[in-house]
DNA sequence: TATTTATATAACAATTACGTTATGTAAAGA
DNA sequence: TCTTTACATAACGTAATTGTTATATAAATA
């Protein structure tokens, strides 16, 4: 149902899928540049760098023989509003107990 | 190396999660009142709790012989930082980039 | 045309994730 | 004390994830 947004906080879970990220941050970059950088196969980056733009976060461009990835940085924005809303919500914690606390007794 | 993170974003990738989430921005709830709204088992309800927990985005209390949980929102800050950072990257805006570059190592 | 280069895909193993049902535990209430 | 209630944990099946090496493909170059 909301498939891009689950493909997108997955795709950010992992650590070099973040590092990529970073990399791409610095300016576009083919798989053999960002391979050069990671301790994993150009096959592993290649899987990565895929899981990344099915998410939406990066796009791929074709120029010979190389394709070239850059940052999608709208990929992230309804993720960004999730994270958002949820942050903008503050539990009042004393509040909140002595409503918990009430209601127990009221349903006594 | 960052593994609050990676847990914080993969415990968000799970819709199931996100919408317990959005349930407890609507207040504290306890397992059982969790469960009667979704169309999975309690265990199974059970353990997204202990994911979302160790992901530090809610916390558990202990009320008599119910665990009442709510929303820890300050846990999805780090994560709410990168994808802040990711998305106001943009391609001739090198202003940002420093800062984008910087986040993970920045909040450790 | 034949070779090299850049990247993708296939096949495989190990690990993790997510659901189920069955059962354990601790507090509440009769 | 005995039962019920609220929740956790165990055991298990299945599918997805992440890495590997081997191989395929397509453009560049000799």
């Amino acid at each position: 149902m909301n498939e891009l947004l689950d493909l997108a906080f997955a795709a950010l879970a992992d650590p070099t899928r973040r590092a990529i990220l970073r990399r791409l941050a610095k300016g576009e970059a083919n798989v053999g540049d960002i391979a050069e950088n990671f301790p994993i196969s150009q096959p592993a980056i290649s899987r990565h760098l895929k899981v990344l733009e099915e998410a939406g976060l990066i796009e791929t461009a074709r120029v010979g023989q190389s394709r070239p990835r850059r940052l999608r940085p709208e990929g992230a924005e309804q993720a960004q509003r999730f994270l958002a809303e949820m942050a903008s919500y503050w539990p009042d914690r004393f509040d909140r107990l002595e409503q918990f606390l009430d209601s127990e007794k009221d349903s006594k």
